[in-house]
RNA sequence: GGGCGAGUAGCUCAGUUGGUUAGAGCGCCUGCCUUACACGCAGGAAGUCGGGGGUUCGAGUCCCUCCUCGCCCACCA
């Protein structure tokens, strides 16, 4: 039957670089990937939407193990459900990044000796804009590397025309709503990017500093006396307006309302009172700074202080209009740090530094570049969140949405619940335009969904505000902005939102999904998403985060040419439990992927012996084999295939919530892709390779009627895992699936992409018995093998086995063939042998197996453990039994617990009997 | 400072409501190039389940306590 014709088609060895991007352009030119508006249900099709939007990487990235992990998870869940029959759709996109793309190009001019005032605003754009146009979308190619099987039609883009209507379409929306403001108060700066940043883009670092303490002389006293402030950064000082007391500090009462002269700058400032100030801190007295500290900005508008700024944009000292003469002109121009130094050394020379503590505090830094950003009085844009924060802390607590890992749900509830007003303004020209206007002659605002030319009032010329507007300002609606809204008409709005799944980085869960939920709500009225599926992180062998700075990273392209998309794939979802970090050697590539690739091997020597075993002539279909003409094994492994399709479905879980909102039962279920990937991998490699492929050699080699049967279900069996597996490992099962000669049926798809996900039946009682029927067998023949291991019985060495057995014997003749073969044993059931100088081995059931052997076999320690095992079981059987005749027990206990008590009980004595039985066998009579 | 999570085999992790001998992958040891596969096959060693205490006939699992890591949040200058 084989023929060298066929076996010549698939090579030894799996080559993944001669085939994946061949599939791939198969799979793009059939449209495998688009999904259709008109097949949605919620459109009038038949099918039921699945949707995963991107996270949109930045449109200036490559590809890192990150994205590797993060969008291979998603093409899993995305082919499962488009297996399943839904219209999946997993809408790919970029970001426009504003301050990261704006630093690369800042970089660039740098590097050409060129700084961005040098172009100008408008050349600036144009040359950014070409950047993206030329290198951007890099890394929606290198998904394509790896099997994303994304919709490409669709491809958004946050600053592309379409998506920028619906920018600023929210924020006049939120602006007519009364929800976005401007508003003047002390915001995070950064000082090098020279903008604005959010809450959440300032994070905080642990940092060991110094706690300055400074005496400041109250003015008019008679002794000298002095007011000691402690502050960590002294060169604020110049901007003190006052120093503050608590109201009800004994030691300072007296003195509110007198002033201190404040050092260097010589200005006379109050001495105040406010309940602010912890009078156990340092000396119980604050400076208040209200142009460069958030908590002194509070403390300066109770009190109607002055708020003078005493540094220029880019962290050097200066003295801003209202500033007057605080920053002496040596100081002038000089760099904030460099200003503490010199201004701890004045202070040290007229002794008014009065001590320096080691203090440890959180400092905060731009998440972009790093640097510690200042606080910073300014005017700017901002989001009210507390009433678009109220649906969104709803929705993950009434179950409309879920968090996974669960715990990652309190932590976005913590936040939600303390949500400050978001900073949406950012002094960057990369980036979405803030569209409002302003009329200089009346002095008049416009916000506008169109560009504005001239004053709506007085006529007259208008400017357009010169800030951009925060990039997650434009990220937070991609899942209704790549769909079409704001235009309501649209068809994909309608057929693919709400989307389903949403997988990201906990990273983000701020930034973007929490703000996501938030626009969802706002501007839809409906969350945006069900679930939310946050990964682990991926590290090196030293859990340090990989990162290309660090030079501990992975280029996933690396892996895919060294040893296919599918070994990556398989080897991250394997390895990765729900939440768990994924660690991976850099310096090891070939270990760290080696679980995937030898995986792919196994998969593809499934291949070739079933090509030249089975060869290439159609099979029958399983569905017309009837039941006296299925074998043991035959029954076995379809059984074992049901139960492995029953576990893929429980670890991927319910795709949606039944009824709308998650039940608590259903509501952390499912998205398990290391287990699905697990019972998948044992059932192809344990079960199906291992066991049932062996028993098909013979009855294949034999021909005729027998052969027939077993050529069908291998087929089936290993037909079936492929479609398992797809998602996983999508290019090596396409390419084998497509040389299987499965049976000719009407509808068989073109590609296994959209072949039909495996549905399982429950398994009747004729398929347990066979299951415990040939496990009996696989049991037989491991303890043959052990046997010849513990006694170094070479392969060569046949050995007799005789099988004693009360309810078997039927089982163990039938499968003789297979346990002489595989342990090159010859086989006779219900044989007489001695048991002086032969090995014995007690199957689960009471069997016996005697294997004559030369030398002498000690059964004594065999003996030994049985008792012990016996004597254990009925310590226990005793004690559950005294249990369930205690009337106090039985009253109390709920009616369930008993009854489960009991079963147990009836358990344990059946294993009694088996174990006595063995005890029996083993010791002897 | 507040909140959360984790400590199980050399490494990365599973361990459902307490219940037979605590599992998997990788690594390690032994023997095999057995015509699908040495990226493989067969067999094996290896864990006082972070420490201590408690509840129970029985604890990796429940309770208390301590230790060690990690994460998120935070305006005490």
């Amino acid at each position: 039957m084989p023929t060298t014709e066929q076996t010549r088609d698939l090579p030894s060895q799996y080559d993944p670089a001669a085939t994946e991007a061949a599939i791939y352009q198969r799979w793009i030119d059939a449209g495998v990937f688009s999904a259709d508006e008109k097949r949605s249900k919620r459109n009038g099709g038949d099918r039921d939407p699945f949707v995963i939007v991107m996270p949109p990487p930045n449109v200036t990235a490559v590809l890192h193990m990150g994205h590797g992990l993060n969008n291979t998870v998603q093409d899993v869940v995305i082919r499962w459900r488009r297996m399943v029959g839904d219209e999946a759709l997993w809408v790919p996109g970029t970001d426009h990044a504003g301050i990261a793309t704006q630093n690369i190009m800042e970089k660039q001019l740098a590097a050409e000796g060129k700084s961005k005032a040098d172009l100008g605003r408008e050349k600036f754009i144009e040359r950014t804009v070409a950047f993206v146009e030329e290198t951007g979308g890099e890394i929606l190619r290198q998904l394509r590397a790896i099997g994303a099987s994304a919709d490409w039609n669709r491809t958004a883009y946050t600053f592309s025309p379409e998506l920028s209507v619906g920018v600023r379409e929210a924020f006049v929306q939120l602006y007519e709503r009364g929800l976005i403001y401007r508003g003047h108060r002390v915001i995070h700066w950064c000082p090098r990017c020279l903008t604005s940043l959010s809450d959440e883009e300032a994070e905080h670092s642990e940092e060991t500093g110094s706690l300055y303490h400074i005496a400041y002389p109250v003015v008019g006293a008679k002794k000298n006396e002095t007011l000691t402030v402690a502050t960590t950064r002294p060169e604020t000082m110049l901007g003190d307006v006052a120093v503050a007391v608590h109201p009800d500090d004994e030691r300072y009462k007296k003195l509110v309302g007198k002033s201190v002269l404040l050092p260097i700058a010589n200005v006379e400032i109050p001495i105040i009172a406010d309940e602010y100030v912890d009078p156990a801190f340092g000396t119980g007295v604050v400076k208040i700074t209200p142009a460069h500290d958030p908590n002194d900005f509070e403390v300066g508008k109770r009190h109607k202080l002055s708020m003078p700024v005493i540094m220029s944009p880019d962290g050097t000292m200066a003295n801003a209009a209202d500033a007057g003469h605080r920053v002496p002109a040596e100081l002038i121009g000089i760099d904030r740090f460099e200003a503490r130094e010199r201004i701890i050394r004045t202070l040290e020379k007229s002794k008014q530094l009065v001590k320096v503590e080691s203090h440890q505090h959180a400092v905060r830094h731009c998440y972009r570049c790093d640097t510690v950003v200042e606080p910073r009085l300014s005017d700017q844009w901002f989001v009210k969140m507390e009433p678009l924060a109220k649906p969104a802390l709803q929705a993950v607590r009434d179950g409309t949405i879920r968090i996974l890992p669960e715990r990652w749900e309190a932590v976005y509830i913590n936040w939600l619940e303390n949500i400050r007003d978001w900073n949406i303004s950012r002094q960057l020209w990369w980036g979405h335009r803030i569209p409002v206007w302003y009329c200089d002659s009346c002095k008049c605002e416009i916000v506008s969904r169109t560009d504005v030319s001239a004053c709506e009032k007085c006529g007259g010329a208008v400017r357009q505000d010169d800030d951009v507007l925060d990039t997650w300002f434009s990220s937070w609606l991609f899942p209704i902005s790549t769909l079409g809204w704001p235009d309501k008409s649209s068809a994909a709005l309608a057929a693919f939102y709400p989307t389903d799944d949403l997988v990201t980085a906990p990273e983000i869960l701020f930034f973007w999904v929490a703000r996501m939920i938030m626009a969802g709500y706002a501007f839809m009225g409906a969350a945006p998403f069900h679930t939310v599926y946050l990964t682990g992180t991926v590290r090196d062998m030293n859990h340090v985060k990989m990162s290309k700075s660090l030079g501990n990273g992975i280029d996933p392209l690396d892996v895919v040419a060294a040893y296919g998309a599918d070994a990556l794939r398989y080897t991250v979802v394997a390895g990765m439990g729900m939440g768990a970090d994924l660690m991976l050697d850099p310096k090891d590539l070939e270990r760290s992927f080696a679980p995937g690739r030898n995986f792919a091997t196994k998969l593809w020597n499934i291949g070739r012996f079933l090509l030249s075993n089975v060869g290439s002539q159609t099979v029958r279909s399983v569905d017309e084999l009837s039941d006296d003409e299925l074998t043991l094994p035959d029954r076995w492994i379809l059984a074992r295939l049901n139960t492995a399709i029953f576990e893929c479905d429980a670890a991927l879980g319910p795709a949606r919530p039944e009824k709308g909102t998650w039940r608590q039962e259903e509501r952390y279920i499912g998205l398990r892709l290391s287990e699905y990937a697990e019972s998948a991998r044992r059932f192809v490699w344990n079960e199906l390779a291992d066991w049932y492929l062996e028993t098909t050699k013979t009855r294949i080699a034999a021909g005729g009627d027998d052969a027939e049967v077993a050529r069908a279900v291998l087929t089936h069996a290993f037909d079936y895992a492929l479609r398992l597996l797809h998602p996983i490992m999508p290019f090596i099962t396409e390419t084998l699936w497509q040389r299987l000669p499965l049976p000719v049926i009407a509808e068989r798809p073109e590609f296994l992409a959209v072949a039909g996900w495996p549905i399982a039946v429950p398994l009747g009682s004729d398929d347990k018995s066979a299951v415990t029927q040939f496990d009996l067998v696989r049991e037989a023949v491991g303890a043959v093998r052990q046997i010849r291991s513990d006694y170094s019985i070479p392969p060569a060495t046949m050995l007799d086995v005789s099988i004693r057995s009360n309810r078997h014997a039927r089982v163990f003749k039938d499968s003789s063939p297979l346990i002489g073969r595989l342990s090159r044993s010859t086989v006779s059931v219900d044989g007489q042998s001695d048991t002086a100088g032969a090995a014995h081995a007690v199957l689960t059931d009471g069997t016996e197996l005697i294997v004559p052997l030369g030398g002498i076999v000690d059964l004594k320690k065999e003996c030994t453990k049985l008792r012990g095992e016996l004597e254990q079981l009925d310590k226990q059987l005793d004690s559950l039994t005294k249990r369930l005749e205690n009337e106090g027990f039985i009253s109390r206990a709920p009616v369930h617990v008993v009854e489960s008590e009991r079963r147990k009980r009836d358990e344990w004595l059946k294993r009694r009997e088996q174990l006595a039985e063995k005890v029996k066998a083993v010791c002897g009579g």
